[in-house]
DNA sequence: GTTTACAGACCAACTGTTCTGTTTTTATGA
DNA sequence: TCATAAAAACAGAACAGTTGGTCTGTAAAC
């Protein structure tokens, strides 16, 4: 039911806004009962963040495959571009993250575990890739650089001036990481702790 | 009274989100009537659409001084995020920006204002400076980028694991910029047109 | 005298939240 | 094993507060 619930929101997100989440609305769209949503989640920002974590969960595995070789920073990207950002759920998450800026409430619920999500999935990208510079804080640097253009690049998707320029942006960002980062050596691995 | 109704919604939108300014709060910054709101601007859309084009209008030229040689490209994207996007103005843009990817009647009325903005923008910077390639559409790829990034990065502020760390990824993505785009040797400035 | 600028009351619709019921599950104890 | 109590899961009505938008009234400008 939770499940059912939290998907439904992400939905109402990412269609509809935060603001035009309402309780009304995830009611409809997952076909339940008022009592059943806030039964689960007593308050909207409890809903929202509630949704927030599971979003969080499934966004961290699908760019490194287990037991397998990292992909090229350029498929990287662009994977992380296409599978996670610029989906339901990564859209649900810009739109989380911009009503934590002016919603206390919601921003106390979602800090500590946001500032957790990022650092390991730091710690993901530190096992596999490394900096041109051997250093791992660059390492983790450029990753968060590449975290906030491809967030910043949803915004600014629907007034692009046309479908290929987003493509050449993405190309071109690609490709910069690209000089910039590489796959760690195969025996150079470690094992995220 | 167009401009205090307008600036009164920077702040609501910069302090409250978008959801959150009505109305109600608007008139309460503004310290007037609702009818003054209302005559000049029937519905929320069409106030928060003027407020943008506002905005735009403002934030099209501090970045290059005229009559003077452009700023070091660190230094430009130094003050872009400190003056332009990181500002009051900023933040309110990009309430602005993600409300319009849900709310289709805002979109219509912002989306030929904002196209445009995002062309001359772009011709601002091919007249200062110029890709490490010498490619001119390169050269607005990667400012482009370089917006991108910083509206991002907006997003992420809050939960940035120290103020410094910011400013390492400023001073990391400066860096990187500074190795693709240069200024424009002065006897080849172009006019804008 | 007609249009524009503002003031403020008014309204139906919707918001998040609380409340009281009803059903289902789970735990308990002999 | 099974009655039974307690708790959790759900359903849906009710509510006060707020929302965006409209409507009438008045003052000023042209």
């Amino acid at each position: 039911m939770q499940v059912k619930i939290c998907n439904a929101t992400v939905t109402c997100l990412d269609q509809l806004g935060y603001a035009e989440t309402t309780f009304a609305k995830v009611q409809a769209k997952a076909g339940i009962s008022r009592g059943a949503i806030t039964h689960h989640f007593p308050t909207k920002q409890a809903l929202v963040a509630a949704t927030a974590m599971r979003l969080l969960g499934n966004a961290q595995n699908p760019l490194w495959p287990h037991n397998r070789a990292p992909q090229p920073v350029y498929d990287l990207i662009m994977s992380a571009w296409a599978n996670i950002v610029n989906s339901a759920g990564g859209r649900a998450i810009v739109e989380i993250l911009v009503a934590c800026r002016t919603d206390p409430a919601l921003f106390g619920m979602l800090e500590q575990s946001l500032r957790e999500w990022d650092k390991s999935n730091l710690s993901l990208i530190s096992a596999r890739y490394v900096s041109a510079t051997g250093n791992r804080d660059d390492t983790e640097l450029l990753w968060s650089i590449a975290r906030n253009f491809l967030r910043g690049l949803l915004l600014h998707e629907k007034f692009v001036s046309s479908p290929e320029y987003l493509t050449q942006m993405m190309d071109r960002f690609a490709r910069m990481m690209e000089s910039q980062l590489q796959v760690l050596p195969e025996n150079d691995v470690e094992e995220v702790e």
